[in-house]
DNA sequence: TAAGGTTACGGCGATCGTAACGATC
DNA sequence: GATCGTTACGATCGCCGTAACCTTA
């Protein structure tokens, strides 16, 4: 048994068990590939893989249980880079931040442009993705930090800490009717709500703040994106329900915005990332400003 | 990386950091050992020991916090090994049990034998300790599982189960004046008492009871095993504390045993093994065995 | 016939062993 | 001088790449 043999048994599950794409991304030929796999098979005594004909199809039983080992393997090995990295200069290196367009846009340009300052040496990456597949972006160790409001606390293998807490807010054009007098849940019905996808930024609270009050939200669009809800209700297509920290009062003077506290539960807004992985120095520095920043809401 | 270079700073740590001995536990020779560190210590970028002159005196700092994804690795490894052995075959094998005497000699002959009829092919490996030791026993992987009463729950890194609830009793010479009427802790520490050394089975229970009570006991002798007790109460130095189970009716005819339960609390005898460490079926039956057992006090 | 996998074989490099040397007690 | 570690060098074994072959959609 050896690292590579471990390798690539992990580079084989994010492959889909294609021997000739594992080879490809470890940089050798197929052949070698299916070589080592026949290698690690006899010195464990028994198949690691279902295969039909010569195509692997599936992990057997035994192989389930050795690829949680190979993970945990894996972790170790990236960990071990990372601590060594850090000795050498902690301000060198990258983070991944896996994030969706409400945070990207609205929460973290502060707290990344203190960071950067700190750290000018460390190249940020941000993918924007749905929360579903931010944690995803974790397992698969494309992303070191996720931020977002949705899903992450089933997920046993996530540490998540709060970030801060925030509620929903409704937009309109100034001259909308619902500018005026109290706003209630009968009120808010009567307009077709222009808000976010289903899974994102807060959703599944006004889900369940409807739900109860016994009244059907007109949903004509959904987006993943405060900006387009934003530019649909511009055009007069309903009024915004989002997130109260994505209006900037400088670029949506043309917008009116009002308070939903009442109606809808408040959001909190998570970071997460993976139990055992290691994080550089500069990354908790990192969560450390992102908490920072969280004090202003 | 290799695996082979993790598996060397586990064994160095084993042999106190001693190059030579390492070398001798790996079955290579001195040089290839000295060389494969200094590949590793290259690749990480920096020294991963402190050196005084040649010698390796102690872990860095990076040492140290690698040294802590080094042992995940090498146990993640054992792990594989363990998991396909049980696929081959699951009626061979080792295990190794870590007790003290008590426990080997009353408790476990029952479960023990049963095991045995099940499993034939397993080998059982009984080692003998304080309940100190058998804790270091478990994270050097010199024994799969420990059971005794004493100290194993206040580690972390130890899955612990509840095995049985036993109490203390005291043994004497049949003529012996405790032989008669109600046992005080009054007339209790009248006479010279024998029992278990510190940190030994439950030792620790008598010591809060009688704390408790103000008197002190006076107690002769200490011994880590009950036969050596019971040999000293034959020849009339005093009384015996001893675990209740460890009075057999057979050979200790000669002896009386009276229950001390209204005034020793609950010992409690724990099943004991780490936290990560995989279990082969086998063993995870044996332990079932011990349950099983334990349901008999 | 294209895509995926296996087998055979030669070449190269990593790692081991031998051996001589250096340091420290 | 005994113990412990390093350096140099030749030998070996493991692993990769080339290439031919097998199987199935």
């Amino acid at each position: 048994m050896n690292l590579s043999q471990i390798e690539l048994l992990r580079v084989l599950q994010e492959t889909q068990l294609n021997l000739s794409r594992a080879a490809e991304k470890m940089n050798i030929v197929q052949s070698a590939v299916s070589r080592q796999l026949q290698l690690f098979e006899e010195e464990v005594g028994s198949p690691i893989f279902e295969r039909n004909g010569k195509k692997l199809v599936a992990l057997t039983p035994l192989g389930k249980q050795i690829m949680g080992e190979v993970v945990a393997i894996c972790q170790a090995k990236l960990n071990i880079h990372a601590i060594a990295a850090d000795y050498l200069d902690s301000n060198k290196g990258t983070i991944h931040i896996a994030t969706t367009h409400t945070q990207a846009k609205y929460f973290l340009p502060k707290p990344i442009q203190r960071f950067r300052k700190k750290y000018p040496g460390v190249r940020i990456y941000m993918v924007q993705s749905s929360p579903e597949q931010l944690i995803q972006q974790l397992h698969t160790y494309k992303a070191d930090i996720a931020i977002c409001t949705e899903k992450v606390n089933d997920d046993a293998g996530l540490i998540t800490l709060q970030c801060y807490q925030w509620h929903h807010s409704v937009v309109m054009p100034k001259d909308h009717p619902l500018a005026e007098g109290d706003i209630s849940y009968a009120r808010l019905a009567e307009y077709p709500i222009l808000t976010y996808s289903f899974g994102y930024t807060g959703r599944s609270n006004i889900e369940s703040a409807f739900a109860k009050s016994g009244l059907e939200l007109d949903i004509i669009l959904s987006a993943a994106d405060t900006d387009v809800i934003k530019t649909y209700v511009r055009l007069g297509l309903g009024v915004g329900l989002i997130a109260g920290m994505a209006y900037d009062e400088r670029i949506d003077q043309d917008l009116l915005i009002r308070d939903l506290s009442h109606l809808i539960p408040l959001s909190t807004t998570k970071i997460a990332y993976l139990k055992q992985h290691y994080l550089p120095l500069y990354s908790q520095h990192f969560i450390e400003e992102l908490l920072l920043a969280a004090q202003d809401y």
